[in-house]
DNA sequence: GGCTATTTGTTTCGACTCGAAACTTAAATG
DNA sequence: CATTTAAGTTTCGAGTCGAAACAAATAGCC
């Protein structure tokens, strides 16, 4: 059954993605799940960058997803920085070390040399595939699905600027590339 | 840059794939990793299914593997047998009961559903696409493949019969499908 | 206002992974 | 027959992991 290849498929390559993190890490003294929540944090805006959003992402409990994090503030990659509305609330910034520490990892090396001489249109093919199929996963998982804002339901755009309806506050343009635990497709999504 | 993109989708679907495995594990008290040590025990021919081959397919050492190993063992979903040639050898071997534990995870329920009203041709272009990045992959790390006798090198087809060239011994042609720790695909491969 | 949820994050506990290294047993080599 | 190599296991210490208990701050309700 196809499936089930696409599965054994899919398996292997992550394995190979946690075995190069993992040696990638060695180096650095960090796990892969460790690099697997900075590479979250770079890449996710200021609504998402606690650990509630960590923990939702990594699919791992708060607890956990909390001395891992504690680890990442050891090493200073990343700095708990409070919240001013909300004390609760810690947001999980990463350093200039920690950005530059995930660009040794990001994207993995044996992903850009594999790709480097691709097929005709392999990149792209590849690219639509695996979206497609992540969009599909996240519908059936009725799972939060960590998009990027401009493809947000609530994101409003007019005369240039952006706003998110959720929040009302405004966006910068650069932001609404960044990921958000609060991300919901358009409801007529095919 | 398209190849993080792709990096990121496929580090998203491994998450899926674990949330999945640890959903389900956990009614079992299995582990992600013990599902997939499994899960390549039931792919693995008679040259693969020994501790050595789960070490090198899983990229974890074998002292971890065997402990691992252990687990499954104890809630009797292998069976650890002799190897009668070579005394140092231990098969493992899926049970009864482990065949049926691992039909329940494979493939993910979430992919099964994902896929189970597929745009034309989705099912193998994602397919194909995700076979060619894996061998890519392989290759460039140079590492093992881990695929099908059939597709093998050393596989010998005559007479409708089948021998492996490595070891010379013949191959009923259920086993061609399993897939081999010693498997090296033909020195042509584009 | 004041009381009770609820939410956010941390800590503690026990089971388990993980790699490194030492070790055992058996086969291969010379 | 001695040495080397290979396959597995065991032990150690660091760290992940989930569950549950916990602290602190906000939200909701009367």
């Amino acid at each position: 059954m196809s499936v089930e290849a696409i599965h054994n498929t899919l398996e292997r390559l992550c394995n190979l993605l946690r075995v190069e993190a993992r040696e990638a890490g060695s180096a650095a003294g960090l796990l892969p799940i460790q690099f697997e929540a900075l590479h979250y944090l770079v890449q996710c805006n200021r609504y998402s960058d606690t650990v509630q959003g960590v923990s939702e992402f990594l699919g791992q409990t708060k607890g956990t997803v909390s001395k891992t994090l504690t680890v990442l503030e050891d090493r200073e990659l990343i700095e708990r920085v409070a919240d001013p509305r909300d004390r609760r609330v810690v947001h999980l910034v990463p350093t200039t070390a920690g950005k530059r520490m995930l660009k040794k990892v990001v994207p993995a090396s044996f992903l850009v040399k594999a790709l480097a001489r691709p097929k005709d249109g392999q990149i792209d093919v590849l690219d639509h595939a695996l979206k497609d199929l992540l969009l599909a996963a996240q519908q059936v998982r009725a799972s939060k699905s960590f998009g990027p804002c401009k493809t947000c339901r609530f994101n409003e755009h007019a005369d240039g600027r952006f706003k998110c309806g959720l929040t009302g506050e405004a966006l910068a343009a650069k932001e609404t590339e960044m990921i958000c635990r609060e991300h919901e497709y358009p409801v007529s999504v095919p």
